[in-house]
DNA sequence: CCGGCATTTTGTAGCGCTACAATTTTTACG
DNA sequence: CGTAAAAATTGTAGCGCTACAAAATGCCGG
């Protein structure tokens, strides 16, 4: 660090013997310049240490060829799925992502967004439980991703069949030949969601469901209410929990009761999270396919940045059932 | 979103009746204004759906209140605990982070750096591997956050204690009277310090240091070394493993062999992180207190933002034990 | 050696905001 | 009431960059 103020894009022009317009051209594109003068420029930046300066270049063009990703908790790594999912899509074009959470438990969405906004993203990703209110002069496009509760304005909706999935989960145990098969679910829309589609999957195979409610998604969420379950059903051979998470203190309520997974009960979890790739947990799951998600979502985006008067739409991704060592046929 | 352009502060001005330089003032501080105008401008702001351009705020003013966080990647959580530490002390103060990672495995570090000052940080802290180059002429204050090989330049240092660690890690085996205690070392500068204060302890306490290297620190890695120990030392009572997600590895190795833990080989790991922490795995580990690293690195930048002659500093913050059931006195 | 055309380079005018000095309005008090 | 001091409000001049039209330069055949 010099004490010297930052270098601009003028330091750069006198340094390298040309007018401003020129180094702003270098910047843009290098090579549409002559050959010498572009070799005086890159020497000017590198014998400075000049930075554009991203405030600058916002402020005069229109376009900032970013886009903005706001997620709930840094601490649920779903989302890095969804983020290269869209880098998958947008990297190439020149476009960056920018990533702002929630800030949990502080209801910080709505500041997330706006953070957002006065970067001038030129689109936008809501990857968390959006409000009305926010949306309604986004002034960009926008897409909710993921499936939430209310229906908002003017932004497209790429979902993932959560429904679809909870019936997937459901009939993966069916098909082990599991009947007395519990749910472990959480308070979220997601989970109501999947709850459905468990209930759906269960009674159309004439099954009794056994339902547990949870009013969190955590760890210790899922303990209590497998523990729960467990207690009143003694005789369940299967949990399907309603995210990885819960899965695992699901794990840790059988555990507790002195029995064995899969052995007497088989577990299967939702969102193929990094845990349950893990070797030693090695849980079956549902997986969403937030990277689908993401490049959808990205696609989407540059359709509307190029056409602003094109209609909101809606998308649903199918989920994956991704088969590991948690579920087996019951004893 | 409406087709119209976006409103400006101007339009804001128009609306409420006042000048331009009233609306920033009231942007600045609500209460500076008198009542009348505070009002209409909130009215105006409101009805306009107005959003201040950061760009524009950065380009106007020399301090940008944010503070820029480079971490290597966002699916290693460990990142939120220095991020909420940063928060804590910056928040009030009216600071935001800004947070980069360096897409892993393609050594984007310098670009996440240039990106974030091209934000006009006021400051950087720096949680990844740093390259002198990318110091040499950064312009604001930098602080590289966690154990580092390079020695950059004219940054301050704000170390894990991970020397003392893993003498913490080892002693705590050895107090629980352990004599075979093998260490499941990564690749990275953080392992090299563990396994440094590893060998330190075991040697001290005259017992014989058994260590397997991995070329990498996942958990996978964590499997493959722990095997590769226990095969040369089956008689091993406990396992020091480089990081949390190498000791889930190493649990998938000790179940593969049928061995228990802790009855048969306790473990410990490092950075108490989420998976430590869950109630399933109820994993002994070391905590390096990264929101005390975060907290401190915050503070040191604020000292450096209020005098920029400030020579850089080194700062070691302690471990801390996070006993779980994982460790247990040998058979 | 020149006109005519393509290519390269430059000047000028903002983008939306804040700093700060200047001005106007309000308040306090003799 | 008048006036000085305090409080509230405003005008002006950039911050560092890009867009775009205008100017300069290079290149070609005749």
């Amino acid at each position: 660090m010099n004490n010297n103020r930052r270098p601009t894009l003028y330091d750069v022009a006198t340094q390298a013997g040309v007018s401003p317009s020129l180094v702003s051209l270098f910047l843009k594109d290098p090579e549409r310049i002559s050959e010498k003068r572009r070799n005086a420029v890159r020497d000017a930046i590198t014998e400075l240490g000049y930075r554009p300066s991203r405030a600058a270049t916002t402020l005069a063009s229109s376009s900032t060829k970013s886009i903005g990703l706001v997620i709930d908790d840094y601490r649920n790594p779903w989302f890095v799925d969804l983020l290269r999912g869209m880098e998958s899509v947008l990297s190439n074009l020149g476009y960056q992502v920018m990533l702002a959470d929630s800030r949990p438990g502080e209801n910080r969405i709505k500041e997330a967004t706006d953070g957002l906004l006065a970067m001038h993203v030129d689109a936008l990703v809501i990857a968390a439980e959006p409000s009305d209110a926010m949306l309604a002069k986004t002034w960009v496009p926008t897409v909710v991703a993921g499936w939430r509760k209310g229906v908002p304005l003017g932004a497209d909706l790429i979902t993932n069949d959560d429904d679809g999935g909870g019936s997937m989960a459901a009939n993966h145990l069916l098909g082990l030949g599991h009947v007395r098969i519990g749910h472990v679910s959480g308070s979220d829309g997601a989970s109501a969601h999947r709850r459905a589609g468990y209930r759906r999957a269960v009674e159309a195979a004439g099954v009794e469901p056994f339902i547990s409610e949870s009013s969190g998604t955590s760890e210790e969420d899922g303990y209590e209410t497998a523990s729960r379950l467990l207690e009143r059903h003694p005789d369940t051979t299967a949990i399907f929990a309603a995210n990885d998470s819960m899965a695992l203190g699901a794990f840790a309520a059988i555990k507790a009761r002195g029995l064995a997974v899969p052995a007497d009960v088989s577990v299967i979890g939702y969102d193929n999270s990094p845990l349950a790739k893990s070797r030693f947990l090695d849980l079956t799951s549902i997986d969403n396919r937030s990277d689908i998600v993401g490049a959808d979502s990205a696609r989407r985006l540059l359709a509307r940045i190029a056409d602003p008067t094109l209609e909101p739409e809606r998308t649903l991704i199918e989920p994956k059932l991704a088969l590991r060592g948690t579920t087996a046929p019951p004893r």
